[in-house]
DNA sequence: GTCAATATGAAATAATAATTCCAATCTATA
DNA sequence: TATAGATTGGAATTATTATTTCATATTGAC
């Protein structure tokens, strides 16, 4: 048997699962419990516990010794580490991360930052978002034929993202791509009654620069989601947000901006719902 | 004497403030250590936390007593019980948002939910990321020829990042497309020197299954990204991940996807350039 | 400074909980 | 279906932990 102890919570999980079928059934109706309830492994005590999940107090130890644990006691103290870190303060768990990331301990290192960056990156925006502009953007959007959506590069998935949920939502758009180099084209059927969304962080990709202000000459009205005030596609846009995304090893967090995003089209969705319930009544 | 015990943390600790004065010293320290360590005491033994707090056992429960428990015992279940309530709180936050949504109060409880869907999604990731399967998957990226990137529709924006991100750390690669209905004329490229990483999430897209399962059977390994261990996916790949995404809306957040995504290219990015290097010496 | 009231420390005791053990019962195999 | 091996139930045992007790120390009023 293997004898590596599981001392986290999570590598536990995976070890049960793994060996679900092959358990005895009390064993094994220990584990679903287990599972099902970690509170109450974690609180309780071993008769109580073995009285919720219908088995006798020695099953449980049994339990316990099957996964490499010498007793109910040691695998208690995995259920509650576990309830110890979650409880743990979001920031200071987000400390943690960065601080074990930054001491560079491996490629796991590198992952824990990426979620550091992503966290930071989302309580930044939570608190940043200016309610007025997000009305302002919905409702523009809103009454927009077709909203044609733009960015290149680094802000492409989010792009791409915004074409799959308007679809979706069954929302006239057209993604702006270069596949075959007829953007200028594609863009030139734009009109006022239609909406932009333009995206682009600096470095500014030229090409949605380009392509931002010449739609704006036609009179198309701009939503730009951008990285500050002197953002070029500020100039051009009639609503705009400012999201700071934090990074790291060069390769900046989106979820920030994939939240903005997502909620807007929601929102928007939701807003010509509602107009369209408006009509008929 | 006020004789009502406070039978809530908050209670309590309101009520251990107060009479944080008119304390005796013992009991004034305990009060204090109680209200730092609060998870010690919710775990800890009246010995341990005795020691720990510099005290007594007995005084401990002289503590307990003067605020009107009748033992150490029931003083520790209020600090149970709001460990309890914290470790949920998430998802009733989340819970609490959908609900509000749902009864349309206003955009700004949309926007508020995909922050809470990415903010859960990523802790989420951060405890059940497995470590080893994360060194397998970069090690078998590292050592690829070219990486072909495989996910469409929703995963699709994942994709086009890990593509990006692969680009500038001058990795060779290619993202499967559809553009022109020539992707299996691109997949019959690949070789077992080559990797793929293929990313879908339920209902499978039927084309991202179709390839995968052509590409494994042309012998070259794949590191998928999925949802469940019941995913087509999960029988083709040798690594494979399993990202619980919350969703709001109807939509899912990415950005636990996102993040994993991030951190495999540049951990590859990594590993390539500490190989290089080591050729080199 | 003395005395009573209060607070504290330390060990003894009581209560509770974990673990072990063994007999009984299943399960799979020949 | 007989039998070895594994699994389970339940009581006995052991360990741990909370609580009580009592001697000692401290504090504050007179």
């Amino acid at each position: 048997m293997d004898e590596r102890v599981p001392r986290d919570f999570e590598t536990l999980r995976t070890t049960i699962l793994e060996r679900r079928h092959s358990l005895p059934k009390r064993i094994a109706q220990i584990a679903a419990y287990a599972l099902d309830n970690p509170d109450d492994i974690a609180f309780g005590t071993a008769a109580s516990i073995a009285a919720s999940a219908g088995v006798q107090p020695s099953t449980l130890i049994r339990f316990a010794q099957q996964f490499g644990f010498d007793g109910f006691t040691s695998l208690q103290q995995v259920f509650r580490e576990r309830l110890r870190e979650r409880n743990s303060s979001y920031d200071e768990r987000l400390a943690a991360l960065r601080a074990k990331a930054e001491e560079g301990a491996g490629h796991r290192a590198i992952f824990d930052g990426f979620v550091a960056a992503a966290s930071t990156s989302l309580s930044d925006i939570s608190r940043a978002l200016n309610d007025t502009h997000f009305e302002e953007a919905i409702a523009l959007l809103a009454k927009a034929e077709t909203i044609y959506v733009l960015a290149k590069r680094r802000s492409y998935p989010v792009a791409s993202y915004i074409a799959y949920a308007l679809g979706k939502l069954k929302i006239r758009n057209q993604l702006v791509e270069s596949a075959a180099g007829l953007n200028a084209e594609m863009i030139a059927f734009a009109t006022p009654r239609d909406a932009v969304i333009a995206i682009s962080f600096s470095p500014y990709a030229p090409a949605t620069i380009d392509e931002t202000r010449l739609i704006a000459e036609q009179g198309v009205p701009i939503v730009a989601i951008t990285d500050s005030s002197f953002s070029p596609l500020a100039q051009f846009a009639k609503v705009w947000f400012e999201v700071a995304e934090a990074d790291f090893g060069g390769f900046r967090s989106l979820s920030a901006t994939m939240a903005l995003a997502m909620a807007l089209t929601v929102a928007v969705g939701e807003k010509r719902r509602d107009a369209g319930r408006k009509r008929k009544a």
